[in-house]
RNA sequence: GGCGGGGUGGCGGAGCGGCCAAACGCACCUGGCUGUAAACCAGGCGCCCUGAGAUGGGCUACGCAGGUUCGAAUCCUGCCCCCGCCA
């Protein structure tokens, strides 16, 4: 088991100060990182769904910052709470997942958190580990630890018990259960958005009734989604997935509101804060293109994910797609039997929807009819048209599809 | 347990026997403008069929199941669920 290093000045800013919205208490994390003490990181997830989204970055960004102090991520499976759904920043309940389900989509997620975790050093736990012994009489006790009225001084419930929205009572049991974790793999630190503040203060007052010494929380800003309004979320679907290819990642980003050029550069990337403020004050002052900026903040981003040349490649197809108008290089093929000659009539509605491009033929018939979709270059209005081998058919401004031979694939 | 209110499209929210595939807003999609940004303007926004298109046909849809009617999101019956007040 190799060393715990100390932080220099420099990294100690780099950690509590970039990229943070609250650390708790103030003081507190920084003395435990200079102590050089291996500390216990706690990070919970529940495995809804089989996505990670940057906003998830933000945080694993942190933790792998604290990893290279050789310090130990806990990450922990979420796989009872899951099944409960969480209320946290949500207006409303979800659903109940299955335990298959459940273990399906925390696999699928481990792999993407491992793009930026480093996988020596750190543990896997799952709730169940702890939960499956829990009885009636542990959860109990468990929920004597807490009130009512500490329940609804979080957020959401105060909101949705002053607008009538349900609240279930198993609602309430969910920050205790989180908390409870932080009993059970006696955590040092946890980290999590600032929507997780209730629940993981819930963490650092129940420790001490197990004689543990309460954890501190490392609060990270919520990453805003394409909208520009709301934090990034796969349930709202405003959000650009950890593992997406290059290209795909590259052109969300660029497609993302203005003002949050920096938001991005300071959450998702490495580029020194004193660069930060240059771009901040050219962008204000009128001085930096603000598409300028935002493809080198683009850039950076792909880069942190796929690399630098990646990253200049996705750029370059960038360019030639949307600026220059040009086909891209790499289009999702469709084969297509066809004549001798190499071409072929089709009816382009089913050829849409069989390959996935657009959901329903009715949906095909109107992309049609609004002139959205053009064959090599040509706007097409009806359905039949004449393709050949190596068509490209391109579908609003960045769906494209390029039609092959199925005989001589 | 009692009394009252309510369940409509991704969300909010109209409609309360035919003109309803369902107003309006949001979200979303497309076109224009542009920097694949925002704003703005225009259009679209259940599914399927009609060898081009549709002001053309058809099928589903207003919590669930039945019923009344030529015709139901709209009326009736039963059931399920939610909210509020009282206990």
């Amino acid at each position: 088991m190799d060393e715990v290093r100390v932080p220099s000045p420099q990294e100690l800013k780099r950690i509590l100060r970039r990229g943070v919205a609250e650390v708790i208490p103030e003081g507190e994390l920084e003395r435990l990182l200079m102590e050089g003490r291996l500390l216990r990181l706690k990070m919970g997830f529940d495995p809804t769904r089989p996505v990670v989204t940057l906003g998830w970055a933000v945080g694993l960004r942190k933790l792998r910052q604290l990893q290279e102090l050789g310090h130990r991520a806990v990450l922990i499976i979420g796989d009872i709470t899951a099944q409960i759904g969480d209320p946290s920043g949500q207006s409303e309940t979800r659903p109940m997942l299955s335990p298959g389900e459940v273990e399906a989509n925390a696999q699928a997620v481990l792999e993407k958190f491992f793009l930026i975790l480093d996988r020596e050093r750190t543990e896997v736990r799952r709730q169940s580990e702890w939960f499956g012994p829990f009885g009636l009489r542990e959860v109990v006790a468990l929920a004597a630890k807490a009130t009512v009225a500490q329940m609804l001084q979080r957020e959401d419930f105060a909101q949705r018990y002053r607008l009538g929205r349900p609240i279930a009572l198993h609602e309430f049991i969910y920050p205790l259960l989180q908390a409870y974790d932080s009993v059970a793999v006696g955590a040092h630190v946890e980290l999590g958005g600032t929507d997780q503040k209730f629940n993981i203060l819930m963490g650092r007052e129940l420790q001490p009734y197990y004689g543990q010494p309460p954890q501190c929380a490392l609060l990270m800003p919520l990453l805003i989604g394409l909208d520009g309004q709301r934090k990034m979320s796969q349930s709202l679907g405003n959000y650009i997935a950890i593992d997406a290819p290059p290209h795909d990642m590259y052109g969300k980003l660029m497609s993302l509101p203005d003002n949050l050029i920096v938001h991005y550069l300071e959450l998702l990337t490495d580029v020194p804060d004193e660069e930060l403020e240059d771009i901040a004050r050219g962008l204000q002052e009128g001085k930096l293109h603000p598409m300028d900026a935002k493809m080198y903040m683009a850039k950076e981003v792909v880069a942190q994910f796929h690399g630098l040349e990646a990253a200049q490649e996705a750029e370059e197809e960038f360019v030639r797609v949307f600026r220059a108008r040009q086909v891209p290089t790499a289009a999702p093929t469709f084969p297509v039997p066809m004549q001798p000659d190499k071409t072929s009539f089709v009816d382009l509605t089913r050829v849409l929807v069989d390959a996935g491009l657009v959901p329903s033929r009715s949906e095909a018939r109107r992309l049609l009819s609004q002139g959205a979709i053009e064959v090599d270059g040509e706007m097409v209005r009806t359905p039949r048209v004449l393709v050949r081998h190596g068509s490209i058919v391109r579908v609003g401004k960045h769906r494209f599809l390029r039609i092959v031979d199925a005989h001589s694939s």
